[in-house]
DNA sequence: CGCATAATTCGATGACTGTCTAATCAAGCG
DNA sequence: CGCTTGATTAGACAGTCATCGAATTATGCG
């Protein structure tokens, strides 16, 4: 994970990648687009993004999204994966750590599934 | 993987889940939405499914996108799970297996990455 | 300091997954 | 029919992953 996790922190952040329709992915493209969906790519992190996301400001303390009904080591195991795919940033204030979403992440993942751009047959 | 696969393909087809900024996701709602993602999670998946979605009315031969550095029956293993997800068609036309891009599905993904819902804090 | 609470790290384990080769199925052709 | 080519299925194996309990770190409080 190291390698790639390296490639994530040094992407210029807004726009990795075209539009999955645009044109094929190449492989160096593919690797990093898909540590991004395999982060979401498990039930329990969807669930713990989704509450972070649906959190006022986007940002939620560990203790207001911890039950989802996994171990508390669990879910510090799962918030560190999305940390590491880039999607969630975390700082600690006090007693309290809080999550929350990484700004362009949505909008950037969002742009790869935009539909219609693949051409028709002639 | 079958459990899952028969409720996928119960689903309505068009919207599975609310964004996920919108409400956090109910356990269920996370098992379909997770699938989905998961199976983008792979980078030759992503790059098959990127060649397929590229290509004119997205849809390509098998023939036409094996060629992403693995072996043919591996390539075979990803389409059918692609398919699985619900993010893949196949229709068989004489000599040639064809996949598409399932219509509805890529808009459903982008719906569930939709930005701006979270509310802010007072 | 000593204690309580929040969160992470550690180590182990069972399950899952991506990959391969070999075998099989499917279609077209002579 | 047999043969060739396209594609899937079967079976095996190595590596990854989700999960847990126990131990550890971090902060705040009296």
């Amino acid at each position: 994970m190291s390698k790639l996790q390296e490639k994530v922190a040094a992407l210029p952040a807004e726009p990795c990648c075209p539009a999955l329709t645009e044109r094929e992915l190449t492989a160096e493209e593919a690797e990093l687009t898909a540590a991004m969906f395999k982060a979401l790519g498990d039930p329990v992190r969807l669930r713990l993004f989704s509450k972070v996301a649906s959190h006022p400001d986007s940002e939620a303390c560990v203790c207001d999204i911890a039950d989802v009904g996994v171990s508390q080591p669990t879910v510090s195991h799962h918030l560190k994966k999305l940390k590491e795919a880039g999607l969630l940033l975390s700082e600690r204030r006090g007693t309290w750590v809080y999550y929350r979403v990484e700004p362009s992440i949505l909008a950037a993942m969002g742009r790869l599934l935009t539909p219609g751009t693949a051409p028709k047959a002639a």
